[in-house]
RNA sequence: GGGGUCGUAGUUCAGCUGGUUAGAACGCCGGCCUGUCACGCCGGAGGUCGCGAGUUCGAGUCUCGUCGGCCCCGCCA
């Protein structure tokens, strides 16, 4: 029988008629198999033809597992000579304990010596060498993304995934939540980011909408006393991509009546606790809590890496002080001076140092200012020793530490000395190991977006105000609180969510402060509205950004890992050429025509 | 929308200030080998240097454009 590398199938080699019948997977086999006689069935991952006898590492989800061909069966060890990498094929054979164990794969111990050979399908040369890790680009990874999705990396990613899931289903099943689907044809929105949008054939001129998230849904099946939902969700926003964004993604969406927000928080903590014990992390509870305000202060981000030891000092009274003219003259127009105090890091090369500075720029700062106490007073800003004294004073630095300082109007400030903090390299490897978990809180209610001249949710709009500053909605709406909540891990944002807004009246004024018309509102949100006059109990939710979590408990810097059919950054599927031109005739039929 | 970076055998890469026949490793093909597991040894094939213009006596190398991968800013309620 003739093998050849065509991909087409071919006949079996022994012509037995008998079907081979899966009895184990390759990967599973252990030292207690000895002596049975088992079938498997898989890809040849590698051969090694050593003339007489001839090994065939064979691979299936479970993992790899050695055949043996001898020449004792000479027929049999021809054909597997002509084995070739990838091709299908099935095995009869005697599973035995190895002259010589190998110790790197969990099988190592044993062998099958294979009395039946059957090819079910040969291979081209594949494109790249399936193995990990991958000698090939991501590009041509996912262009032949079934290929790259045979690694045994890839495969325990999707196995993960799908243990995520379970994990999720259980615990929230366990807590008296129901899984209840939502629509993915919805209705577009005016807040928020770029809706996918789908032209409606029957009513033409009318679009659906892809869900940024169920929200308006999961609300109003709140009002309709479901009391406790969860869904894992296929999400859409059409913006541009990152290495932590793809167009479509996955969220664990979860909305509760009846309950506080502690309770809440220990409910989510719990979760996260079972999520994690799958990659067999420690999770301390409970999370911290950390007011928006504070961690822009201390750290410069509102989702901030609580594994990097460092905080933030303001030192815009005592640079008011000082003789600089620079930090005088930065102060009364308003600004303020930030403190980044590094413990042992006076030894930094000027060259390191010229770079932290590069990055401050390019973060929108005017300069960086450093100080260290090693052999006088050392820095790139000219004072008096009397200054840097009452500096390193209310800094209480060391001899051996730095200072580092940005004098800028405050978010600017923040946001450098932030960058800086969170690139901060962990020297300590068993800090970079740690699960540090915080939620941040009391987000502001809205933003001034620049570009529309107007409020915008920071969360969104049915997210309900601090009750404290109920009264600043028409005046000052940017001092008005939110009872809004981010989940962040490791300088991650894995969550977000608020206690929302039950009282339509409310839900009015909110809607007003955004700008929306009366006619706005009615068209988008009457219904909603409308629900919320009906009896709506107060309420509240999260939503986890699934593909995120499981890139964390797989320890990857990509989602795009742990999908398995991702977009590139460009949007575009290299597998399947998506998206693609349509006929005329499918536009035709939509009413719709396309601009030159 | 903007910035950075990369694109050279099937793959990952090297290729100097522009200069004769574009290299290596892995993979692939053929041969040898009875205990390999990164098998080894011998031999061989394999290139529109992403694509298109331009500069030049001469372009993988320089310039511009374009397509694509990755990273970042904006954006992402």
């Amino acid at each position: 029988m003739r093998i050849n590398r065509s991909g087409t199938s071919m006949n079996n080699s022994t012509e037995t008629g008998t079907p081979l019948k899966r009895t184990d997977y390759c990967g599973e086999l252990r030292a207690a198999h000895e002596g049975r006689e088992v079938v498997l069935c898989g890809w040849v991952h590698k051969t090694r033809d050593m003339g007489h006898i001839v090994f065939v590492d064979l691979r299936d989800r479970e993992g790899l597992a050695q055949v043996v061909f001898q020449s004792d069966r000479p027929e049999l060890a021809e054909e597997a000579k002509r084995l070739r990498n990838e091709f299908v094929v099935g095995v009869r054979g005697r599973v035995r304990r190895r002259s010589a164990v190998n110790k790197d794969i969990p099988t190592g111990e044993v062998e099958v010596e294979a009395f039946e050979l059957r090819v079910f399908a040969a291979s081209k040369v594949p494109p790249f060498v399936v193995a990990d890790p991958p000698q090939a680009s991501e590009e041509l990874r996912l262009k032949y993304r079934y290929l790259d999705l045979r690694r045994p990396k890839m495969q325990r990613h999707i196995r993960l995934r799908h243990e995520a899931s379970l994990a999720v289903r259980n615990y929230m099943s366990r807590n008296g939540f129901f899984e209840i689907e939502t629509p993915i044809l919805a209705n577009p929105t005016p807040e928020g980011a770029r809706d996918y949008l789908v032209p409606s054939r029957i009513y033409k001129g009318r679009f659906y909408a892809l869900p940024q998230s169920p929200q308006q849904f999961k609300q109003t099946l709140m009002i309709s006393g479901f009391d406790r939902y969860f869904q894992i969700v296929r999400c859409f926003r059409d913006e541009d991509l990152r290495a932590d964004r793809q167009p479509e993604f996955t969220q664990i969406d979860i909305e509760t009546s009846f309950i506080d927000r502690e309770e809440f928080f220990t409910l989510n903590e719990g979760l996260m606790e079972a999520l994690f014990a799958l990659a067999g992390g420690k999770v301390e509870r409970p999370f911290r809590r950390l007011p928006y305000a504070e961690a822009m202060e201390k750290y410069g981000s509102d989702k901030p890496d609580l594994r990097v030891p460092l905080e933030m000092r303001d030192l815009t009274a005592v640079g008011g002080e000082s003789s600089s003219e620079i930090l005088k003259a930065t102060i009364a127009g308003g600004g303020e001076l930030k403190c980044l105090l590094v413990p042992g890091a006076g030894a930094l090369s000027r060259g390191q140092l010229d770079k932290l500075g590069d990055k401050a720029k390019a973060l929108g700062a005017k300069g960086l200012v450093w100080i260290k106490k090693q052999d006088g007073w050392k820095s790139s800003l000219k004072m008096a020793d009397a200054d840097f004294e009452m500096i390193w004073a209310a800094l209480g630095g060391a001899d051996t530490d730095l200072a580092l300082l940005v004098a800028d109007k405050r978010d600017t400030a923040l946001k450098a000395l932030g960058e800086i903090r969170r690139a901060w390299p962990m020297e300590d490897a068993a800090r970079k190991d740690r699960l540090e978990f915080c939620w941040v809180t009391d987000f502001p209610l809205f933003e001034w977006n620049k570009e529309e001249k107007r409020f915008v949710s920071m969360h969104h709009p049915f997210t309900s105000p601090h009750e404290d500053d109920l009264g600043l909605l028409e005046t000052e709406p940017d001092k008005v609180r939110a009872k809004a909540y981010d989940l962040v891990l490791n300088g991650v944002e894995v969550g977000g969510g608020s206690i929302r807004i039950h009282d339509m009246d409310l839900q009015r004024r909110v809607f007003k402060s955004l700008g929306l018309t009366d006619k706005e509102t009615e068209e988008k949100f009457g219904y909603f509205l409308e629900a919320l006059s009906f009896g709506a109990p107060p309420h509240g939710g999260i939503a986890f950004g699934f593909d995120r979590l499981v890139m964390l408990l797989a320890g990857e810097e990509s989602i795009r890992e742990v999908i398995p059919f991702p977009k590139t950054t460009s949007a575009l599927d290299l597998m399947t050429n998506s998206p693609s031109a349509v006929t005329e005739r499918q536009l035709e039929e939509l009413g719709l025509k396309l601009r030159g």
